[in-house]
DNA sequence: ACTGAAATCGCTAAAAC
DNA sequence: GTTTTAGCGATTTCAGT
């Protein structure tokens, strides 16, 4: 599927604004609601628009950590690496988990309360993973950016 | 501003249907509409909804790599980090960057479409970052777990 | 203080072009 | 792609618990 410029501005919106009004949306990009609201169909069947969340203030509800968790596991064969994944879809507290290329390692971002509430973290979910031959912890202090929007090409 | 169950119902709900209509999320939560309108309006107001966004799929945008970069700098005094924060909100394609604890280093999270896209990256906006000592990076293979959405406790 | 019910208003979504 | 239109949901008002 290509998306042209008008596509692009509506994406470039809804990124921003996911509960905007579809008359709303149309005003901006320039078109008549119907003609938008089908525009907005498409890119949601199409998958592109994958889905529309609420973006909470994570310190506003006590969550101040940032904690980020790169893990060795014992081997890489495919037994070891599903059972992981398997198991770290299911540790609810991780936000993002990657395998990494290289040492065919796991980044995983968890946010915790405090140091406390990150020691049960780890204890409760971290620590249960299986395979599990080694792990680095890196603590942030502070977010600097946090987007979960694209750049989009509206020229 | 203390949060009910009936408040993290919603939150627990807006937080993965982010455009639900009120009409639902009042009978999801099993609240009538009006009741259910003033909560979310408070929740919005007091800041605990931060914003509603569409979530992309990044692959069918053809952003099929995520890199981590972490940066040391020459140093740690205010101008030298403010001036790195100041540039990295700029840096467009930088999705996240958190100051990490430890060696004063930054964590950033780059999406790019492939190696070049990322070599492209690099030179016009990572390798101007001001003060920067030293880049490492890490390419991901693979997402396993991406979410924006806090658990809930919702007893 | 917070709920639910009712009335109004505006938007969505489909049809026609 | 736009305009039109019917119907439904959002929002406000008001009264009850």
């Amino acid at each position: 599927m290509k998306l042209d410029v008008i596509d692009r501005r509506i994406l470039q919106v809804l990124q921003k604004e996911g509960r905007i009004a579809n008359a709303d949306l149309a005003d901006k990009v320039g078109l008549s609601a119907s003609a938008c609201l089908r525009r907005m169909r498409a890119l949601e069947e199409s998958g592109i628009i994958a889905s529309y969340v609420a973006l909470l203030d994570q310190t506003k509800l006590g969550r101040r950590m940032d904690v980020f968790v790169e893990i060795s596991l014992v081997g890489q064969s495919n037994e070891i690496l599903e059972a992981f994944e398997k198991a770290v879809v299911r540790a609810s507290e991780v936000m993002d988990c990657f395998l990494m290329a290289g040492d065919a390692d796991y980044m995983l971002r968890v946010t915790a309360a405090d140091p406390l509430d990150f020691e049960r973290i780890h204890r409760e979910q971290l620590a249960r993973l299986p395979g599990v031959l080694r792990m680095k912890t890196s603590f942030a202090i502070r977010p600097i950016v946090r987007t979960t929007a694209f750049p989009m090409d509206t020229k």
